[in-house]
DNA sequence: GCTTGACTTCGAGCCGGCTCTAACCTTTAA
DNA sequence: TTAAAGGTTAGAGCCGGCTCGAAGTCAAGC
């Protein structure tokens, strides 16, 4: 059993950030020791390296929170568990994940639009700046 | 002269907005009439239609501020300023596009790797849901 | 017995970009 | 004259995701 600065350690989640986890409801409260200190178990950890996956995915804590409703699915597979019994909670998974997905191609899109807007201003001012510098030099070759 | 919710309309920002960016400084203040009410002109009016263009290149109000230091060089440039006299400032704007277009394509990066590993993840959970439904049918083809 | 260090809790603060409330003031029309 | 429709200000609240401060508790070592 492991206290929250090791599980810190082991998952580059700060305390800080492992107890607001816990408060917005996407780690569930580990027991406690007697002094009422939490303590975490082995799979908690590989729980939080989960979580620490679909965060890397840019998912919100929010959609995480959902994603993991029946538990970490994983762990349960490789204990052997039944895949059948599992199929609700996949086929749940499979999609979240595609929402996010699209969620992930329509900001695409947008910043893809933002970046040919932002090509062209610069295309007109980089124009204007050299026509300036000419100017400058007096040279005016056209006209 | 116009009002500040004449220029809300004209605008499309709220004049909570308008009041707001005066008062971290992306807009400078306008003058006032005799009981205090601000009162803006046509060209403050286009001022704030060339900053909601840099808002839709995704541009911070900090970077648009500094954009914007030296007055909207659009306008004097329409009003037949002497363009060499503007190099500098034309300068400085291709520069902070320069710039502002890079923060895009490194964003756009990200976003793609996060998208291949969102892909990748799902590959893994629609190859176990499969699973799960053929061992659910009994069918059991392999093994 | 006392200090030290690690834990606990609650609540506040931070970021950027608004958005709104409250209390007040001004202009205009009935 | 007074009420409604605008305007003004300072300051608070909101979002998500932390991050921290203060004050308290607890176990171990000197």
């Amino acid at each position: 059993m492991l206290t929250i600065s090791q599980v810190s350690e082991r998952t580059g989640l700060s305390p800080y950030t492992l107890r607001y986890y816990e408060k917005v409801g996407v780690l569930k409260e580990p027991k406690r020791k007697e002094g009422g200190a939490r303590s975490y178990s082995e799979s908690e950890v590989s729980f939080i390296q989960c979580l620490n996956g679909l965060k890397r995915l840019g998912m919100s804590l929010e959609e995480i929170t959902e994603f993991f409703r029946d538990g970490c699915v994983m762990e349960k597979i490789q204990q052997g568990e039944d895949l059948a019994k599992l199929s609700p909670s996949l086929n749940k998974r499979t999609e979240i994940l595609t929402k996010h997905l699209a969620e992930l191609e329509a900001k695409k899109k947008e910043l893809e639009t933002i970046m040919a807007l932002t090509r062209e201003k610069l295309a007109m001012y980089d124009a204007l700046a050299k026509g300036a510098a000419e100017e400058k030099n007096g040279s005016g070759a056209r006209e």
